[in-house]
DNA sequence: AAGTGGTCTAGACCACTCT
DNA sequence: GAGTGGTCTAGACCACTTG
């Protein structure tokens, strides 16, 4: 690189006051950032490769080793994919071997894919405790999507999706049916929105007459309820999803570390 | 480093055959094995610190940056807890911040510490399917362990557990009741097994008569079952166990990547 | 053969902690 | 001030993929 590249260098960054300096941020950080930027604004599409590490560090003006550090981060948050020999790529629910890359039910014998069944989804406004969690106002246009996912025929999973109706206009059920693979998927081929993390809260709930009838179980037979959050770029919720697992035949798998 | 130090060279790697090489095992992977084969041997304490980065370069006569990349896939495993400044020590249950590491458990409102409340703790024969899961034979020696965990007097955690007899020698009802903090603590400093890394299995089931009347719920209540498999150094399963959690109050959190 | 990511080295300097 | 981990660079070479 040329010697005078230090365009953001560590030692540029602003201090607040003389004081406690503002808690120093490393090159390859303010690298990951606009990389970041860049997958935001759209640059580079889901699946596509971005530039060469080599490339990077010509454009931002500093070393490939830099390039690597922000790169392997981003790899190691699943915003990346690096495959030796032919580049790095931006992650995709869409193209992936395992569909559903944020499902972690699994069956306890065989591994048949879920057939999906599309109940409903509608146009709503936002109920008061759905647009907080969203960071939205009550009231807010949204929409409500609900699906059930079976195997081999016995319903498992009763899932009500709300999503933000600004981000999401031209949602129809019928885009949804036409649509093959997970929903995650189409939302960033249709709508550029990328689901890149998740919080869950898990409880064990009993069924209601409803879930019951859609689950075919009987009325208060125990139930996984899954409330997730998921979030694009930036931290920014944008989905709020309540599941409602029938662990019979299939069981929520987690790791600890 | 000395010019002629390649002990353990890439190159050296045992080729089975003419054919597909066996992978490829980077210097960096062969020193974190070094490094993992010390903790389990003992050289090196949980809670204590290990050797600066440079002396071991000088110990294994490669580069500090390969040394550095097989501390930082550990830290990442959380096997080792680095410290900017004072050193790099090994990850231990016992004097962490969050207590309870691998317990994922938390409550709707407030951050109260869980008290624990011990039932049981005695000496059996291997029931065929624990002793499938911890790879041992059926009637093989264990201790079974059973305890409630409650939050402000209310029960939340019923849990059991099972641990092979021969790693666990000594254990009983009163050193554990002597021990403060998780067990888990007590197992790295007692017994030198150290847990870092687990499976849970997570369902809804019915409470059944004697949950029921551990966790003052109703009958048939709905409660989450976790069923945890932990390991040690190697991938070798050293503990069994089975939750019940009441959800009312407390939910299990997840974050998904 | 060319291009990509992956490994390894060596050295300089910075930020943090402790004595 | 000495010692530790953290950042950044530059260059060499290896492993893998594709044309």
């Amino acid at each position: 690189m040329s010697g005078s590249s230090r365009s953001i260098s560590a030692e540029d960054t602003v201090r607040a006051d003389g004081a406690a300096s503002p808690s120093f941020s490393p090159l390859y950080a303010q690298i990951k950032a606009l990389i970041i930027a860049s997958l935001q604004s759209g640059e580079w599409k889901a699946g596509e490769a971005i530039p060469s590490e080599l490339d990077l560090a010509k454009r931002f003006g500093v070393s490939q080793g830099t390039v690597r550090k922000a790169v392997d981060e981003m790899a190691a948050e699943n915003l990346l994919v690096r495959r030796q020999g032919r580049g790095t790529f931006v992650a995709t629910h869409a193209e992936q071997k395992v569909q559903y890359r944020f499902l972690r039910l699994m069956p306890d014998e065989g591994s048949e894919s879920l057939e999906r069944q599309l109940l409903d989804c509608r146009r709503q406004r936002a109920p008061a405790a759905i647009a907080r969690a969203l960071q939205l106002r009550t009231g807010d246009p949204m929409i409500e999507v609900r699906r059930i996912l079976s195997s081999k025929g016995v319903p498992v999973v009763l899932d009500d999706i709300w999503l933000p109706g600004d981000l999401f206009k031209g949602l129809s059920t019928e885009r949804l049916n036409l649509h093959r693979g997970p929903f995650y998927g189409l939302f960033e081929t249709e709508f550029g929105v990328h689901m890149i993390r998740a919080e869950e809260k898990i409880r064990a709930v009993a069924a209601d007459a409803e879930a019951a009838c859609l689950l075919q179980v009987p009325l208060g037979a125990p139930l996984l309820s899954v409330e997730r959050l998921s979030f694009t770029y930036g931290d920014k919720a944008v989905e709020l999803r309540r599941g409602l697992y029938c662990t019979a035949t299939h069981f929520y798998r987690n790791e600890l570390n």
